[in-house]
DNA sequence: CAAGGATGTGTAATGTCATAACATTATTGT
DNA sequence: ACAATAATGTTATGACATTACACATCCTTG
């Protein structure tokens, strides 16, 4: 199903899939040059490819990457981030009602939408509690 | 009304109210090169102010800001932006469906948002046109 | 007025994120 | 096998943002 990932795309598939929080390029690069990785451009382009398959999303606020939360994710309409500030956790979400309404807003306005970010930085459940 | 503006402060508005598209930091340095500013501190300084007080937009998806496209816009609630990648202008409207269920989502889930990024990238009528 | 705090400014150095350009090495279809 | 396509490796550079430190300005309050 999955198309088969190349060397580089699946260590940083990987490095991604095993982490806590969104990672930078750099950090990912990082923990990577135990198996050869050595440029910045070997860990972009991979995750280019990831991002492309919708395995890999990309948080703007951030400028880091995250793995896709849904397993077998293949490009969900729009997807909505909610970023803890505090411990780094990323919950994914859609909402077909905020689609709708964006949506509505482009066709108004003859606007035609490429891509969409939505990203709620703030604080998660568990960490509002702790402080 | 509005607090009166540094003079950095000012040189950095009136270049963002008079630029056509969201402008970088360093863009906006250039253009002040000749009011003497020399740094990019002085620029991203100017721009904090600014953001906090309402008049200035970040956008995340491009690394780059624009004016506040409401004249007296004092902190609206939440603002999505459209933005053309053919001409670059930035549309700025806000929706308070989008808003309700956005809350909706954060309040069950207890989570704190901080701030909220909403834009669109694609093309704008003008631009689809021509295409 | 003097002392102290808060804010704004100037500058250099550095840190962080991303891509251009070029050469080489698989992989795949016919 | 051959050509076309995609992936890789490497160096250098471009683009965005912050840290650290020194100095100046304004404003308050005793």
């Amino acid at each position: 199903m999955s198309a088969d990932l190349t060397r580089n795309q699946t260590l940083v598939m990987k490095t991604l899939s095993g982490a806590e929080a969104p990672l930078s390029a750099y950090t990912i690069l990082d923990r990577l040059r135990d198996d050869g990785l050595r440029a910045p451009l070997q860990v972009y382009r991979a995750l280019d490819k990831l991002t492309e398959m919708g395995l890999v999303h990309r948080l703007e606020s951030l400028n880091a990457f995250v793995a896709c939360a849904h397993p077998n994710c293949h490009e969900q309409e729009l997807i909505a981030f909610a970023i803890c500030e505090a411990c780094g956790k990323v919950e994914e979400f859609s909402d077909d009602v905020v689609k709708d309404r964006l949506d509505g807003w482009t066709r108004a306005h003859g606007f035609r939408p490429a891509k969409t970010t939505i990203e709620i930085r703030g604080n998660c459940g568990g960490c509002v509690g702790k402080a």
